[in-house]
DNA sequence: GCAAAAGTGTTGTAATTACACCCATGG
DNA sequence: CCATGGGTGTAATTACAACACTTTTGC
């Protein structure tokens, strides 16, 4: 449990871990015990962790997966962010858990205050992912980007803002392709970039595209079994 | 001063307050009384101010003008970046006031603590400015951004980001001209968007370049006095 | 052989870059 | 009338979008 003093206060960071799957892309929710909403991901920094470490942390804890790609992306600072009224039902619901670690209310006085949170998103390759209960936790989720379930605070406006930076930054820094495994098609690839950007690309003219940037290498053909031409696997390239 | 309990602990926000001039980029920057140190102007977070609020006040206290363009950019948080030491010499030369203050060594520990600070850029109209000393500043000056005097902390490292930050976003969001005058001719324009992406650019194809955003109108010329043709002043548009 | 999906080449159009010329201004 | 800097038009190049055709695969 979270005790005070290990932990800068009034500072959280939440993550959205966002994977891909079907042409669409999903992000990993918890939802909490006893109560119908739904959080992103998130904690707190240690006194001894820097932010990276912190967040890198807090999604060790979900997805058990190291070597994530990782960006920080906007801090969330407004005076109505926060719900003490929530993290009073939540102290609700795991009062014997806290009783039992023998703290008393006054430990979690800290966590009705106002908090700033330290907005990051993370790309996994979905496949590599098994998410992970925390003990707050009922489940623990992929959804669809545009059917999102209950969530608390203004984790869904977190959402947002996230997905509109990585939109930004998709033709700039190829982050996208830490959302597809180690190997796949070009079709993969484009049906990737349509999502992300929502908006379609010629065939054809989208392969020139990716490959001009010369960061793929082209791999044997991946057969399938359908009724169709093998598409070739294309895989990152080593940098040397 | 500042008291604790009014503030937000370990968190401060740094500004990096742009204007041009000159063809060069110039970065508004206090010096500390009785050190031969600067720092970016900074200040905390009040527990009733949001983040833009805190951030807006910070410039205005250095600057003395409203209506500034200001922009979050990035959290600098690793543990090496705080120096207590530091703090402890600005305690120690301030400590007359300090004691005129009836205040103790006590109240001024939490300063010594490691702190994350939230990065905004502000873009000002470097004419409207003037700039202001703090209580703990000896002068507040403008500086090239090529030619910085010692900064304090990772506040050199925090120039750098935002500069970067704005490279990148010239042309997605036409901040640029935040940093010109209410009107400006296109030589202007030019010199500022060859200043920041470091590259020169025809003449006539910038001018068509900015033209075809269509968000200048053209004014009048402008008489300067020197041995050649007047060249039009323009005015960003008001959007109706 | 056919449908489905992938690979590749070729054309046309739009955007960008480069070059050229003319005009206003003060000394 | 000349040097300087500004305005504008047009040609050349390049990048991008659109279209067409061929190949591979399983049934």
């Amino acid at each position: 449990m979270f005790q005070k003093g290990d932990y800068i206060e009034q500072v959280s960071i939440d993550c959205v871990i966002l994977g891909f799957h079907n042409k669409q892309l999903k992000v990993l929710l918890p939802k909490l015990k006893a109560l119908n909403i739904w959080t992103l991901p998130g904690g707190f920094i240690r006194q001894t962790d820097s932010l990276e470490e912190a967040a890198l942390r807090i999604l060790a804890d979900r997805t058990a997966i190291r070597d994530i790609y990782l960006e920080q992306f906007m801090v969330f600072g407004s005076l109505e962010r926060s719900s003490p009224k929530l993290m009073k039902s939540l102290e609700e619901i795991h009062k014997e858990s806290i009783a039992e670690a023998g703290l008393v209310e006054a430990d979690f006085a800290w966590l009705q205050r106002r908090f700033i949170s330290i907005g990051y998103y993370a790309l996994v390759d979905i496949h590599k992912v098994v998410p992970l209960c925390s003990e707050l936790d009922e489940t623990c989720e992929w959804y669809d980007i545009n059917e999102l379930p209950p969530l608390a605070f203004d984790h869904a406006d977190i959402v947002t803002k996230a997905i509109e930076h990585i939109r930004l930054m998709l033709n700039h820094k190829l982050i996208g392709f830490n959302l597809l495994p180690e190997t796949f098609t070009m079709k993969e690839v484009q049906d990737l970039y349509e999502t992300i950007l929502d908006r379609p690309f010629r065939r054809n003219n989208f392969q020139k595209m990716i490959l001009d940037l010369d960061i793929l290498e082209r791999l044997e053909k991946k057969f399938t079994g359908a009724a169709n031409k093998a598409p070739f696997l294309y895989r990152f390239k080593k940098m040397s």
